[in-house]
DNA sequence: CTCCTATATATAGCAAGCTATATTTATTTA
DNA sequence: TAAATAAATATAGCTTGCTATATATAGGAG
């Protein structure tokens, strides 16, 4: 069977793919100037809203492993944005907490994060913008149910 | 202005990224098997549909960088899907060619994909779906188009 | 022919993902 | 209490993506 039918613009996978690299490399753009980069963001936007946390509370937190988590924060720590501070009643935990630094970020990086997201949708009616994104948190449900699922 | 307003199942940007890398892991785990991987896909398609393509034409078929590419089949020379052939014209150029291998991998590895993408729309209408992929493509263009785009 | 420029590919170096495993400290159990 | 297990974090090693730069070959200008 040759010459299966499989058009990259036509594969939802493809084009998710595409898509968030453009999201994360316009994202770029817009914090580099700040000292940020995209991979920080999740990690920040928690901790701008509280900080203190674990790092298994970050990880419970954002959908990413812990792994990878535990690598950004080592970044973060690198280019001074956190901070960590080892429990006293834990020996294994740490807190983490915002350089001054990374507080005074938070206006201007999330005004570039959501200055994106309008780049993206800026076609879109507020009907549709809501509906793309229902359509997103779909897909990633149905994906995660299958990943933990049953039989195949 | 403390606790600005930005949650990340309200951020395009924030889902797309948690979208590609489910999209990308669930193809992971259903390509593993064959001994292919996500990042060879692309590629894939495009020389099994022709062989014999420069990288060069490559790049211009797929959205992604020449360096990426390059490292990319650089991989797959290694894991013996391709070979590469000096053209005699033009000394900076290689053909690429498909090892007997890789050929015999096609339909299984394009129903894996397919079953992916099934697997993200399962409870999606046709036009639902055909809607989302539009959606994508409308963001992807929106932001390709701030990306050559003219003044801020 | 020689020098400049353009083109095709490769390499360096980094970020952000992942899986798998190691390490360290707590907790539980025998 | 000693040994086993669990929990929190770190590390190893890989892929995929990027930008920036190097290398090698072609082609054009003088």
């Amino acid at each position: 069977m040759q010459g299966m039918n499989f058009k990259k613009d036509t594969s939802a996978g493809y084009l998710a793919n595409h898509m968030a690299r453009l999201f994360a490399s316009g994202l770029q753009r817009r914090i580099k100037p700040l000292g940020l980069s995209p991979g920080q963001f999740p990690a920040l936007v928690a901790l701008w809203a509280k900080e203190g946390r674990t790092q298994k509370e970050l990880v419970e937190l954002l959908d990413i492993e812990q792994a990878t988590l535990a690598n950004t924060l080592a970044r973060m720590e690198r280019d001074g944005l956190i901070s960590r501070r080892a429990s006293e009643e834990d020996g294994r935990v740490q807190q983490i907490f915002l350089t001054d630094r990374a507080k005074s970020l938070e206006e201007e990086a999330i005004g570039a994060a959501l200055a994106q997201n309008a780049e993206a949708l800026a076609g879109f009616s507020e009907s549709e913008r809501d509906q793309f994104l229902d359509y997103m948190r779909r897909a990633i449900a149905a994906m995660q149910s299958a990943e933990t699922g049953s039989a195949e």
